[in-house]
DNA sequence: ATTAAATTGTTATAATATAACATTTTGTAA
DNA sequence: TTACAAAATGTTATATTATAACAATTTAAT
């Protein structure tokens, strides 16, 4: 695997420290102290961040966070739950379900190389601060 | 079910004859012989098609497709396949599948009300170009 | 008729993302 | 060790997607 640049580095540390997914410009502006100015130099780091599959993006919320299973490979099978009242996001790490979509095929016949899917709900916390 | 508001309507029927995923601008310039005029007219009206569930939102294209499955219903569970070739965007149908994903539990003990998942690869004809 | 909820109209602006072009750095193979 | 291609960077401008705020009108149920 090959090393981060300069740029992927420093963008990459800041979303694999942080808690919650985070934002292209809310990025730009945590960086601008460490010499990334323009928002394109974000979203190059994060495309090729996605690519190599050390961060998902998190359609829904067009959000960025680090990957949780193994760092280093291209993610081609990704879940995610997010809590519609906290907004925490945690990546689902169930090879029960991976295989079941892995080798899921349609009557269509398409030939699936990659999917996305997210789960929405309450967490335990925001659940239990409702009732 | 509600009747559809004029605006509603109009653009309902915009998304609901094309055979692809209509993107807000691209409908707001389809529908301004008709009257509407800004973009906060279309984005209200695709708001409550989607709330309604007569169509759904391709999150990963930010583009608005009509629900092929039961067209009144709220719409919480979601699945869609995604030619990356040709961006044919087709729902899928499948009870297997929906059964599998509205009962997925993960151990993080989060009860899940939705979820969209989305299947990319290539379609059938776009398989035999490459060949 | 009254009234609340939903919808519409309108202007402005915020948030997200890419185009285009020039330059620099990095890895690798002659 | 130089030369070359690929990757990454820097920069300005602009395109695309989406919402804020406020006023007016329509709809549907009393």
């Amino acid at each position: 695997m090959q090393n981060l640049s300069k740029n992927q580095q420093i963008i990459f540390d800041l979303i694999d420290k942080s808690p919650e997914p985070l934002k292209a410009y809310s990025i730009l502006f945590s960086v601008q102290k460490r010499g990334i100015k323009a928002p394109l130099q974000v979203y190059r780091a994060l495309d090729k961040l996605v690519e190599i599959g050390k961060i998902h993006k998190i359609e829904s919320r067009n959000a960025f966070i680090a990957c949780q299973n193994s760092s280093c490979q291209i993610s081609k099978a990704t879940a995610f739950s997010i809590c519609e009242s906290c907004e925490k996001v945690t990546e689902i790490n169930n090879s029960n379900l991976s295989k079941y979509l892995t080798c899921f095929k349609d009557k269509n016949g398409m030939k699936y190389n990659k999917y996305n899917l997210e789960f929405f709900g309450l967490c335990k916390k925001c659940v239990s601060k409702k009732s």
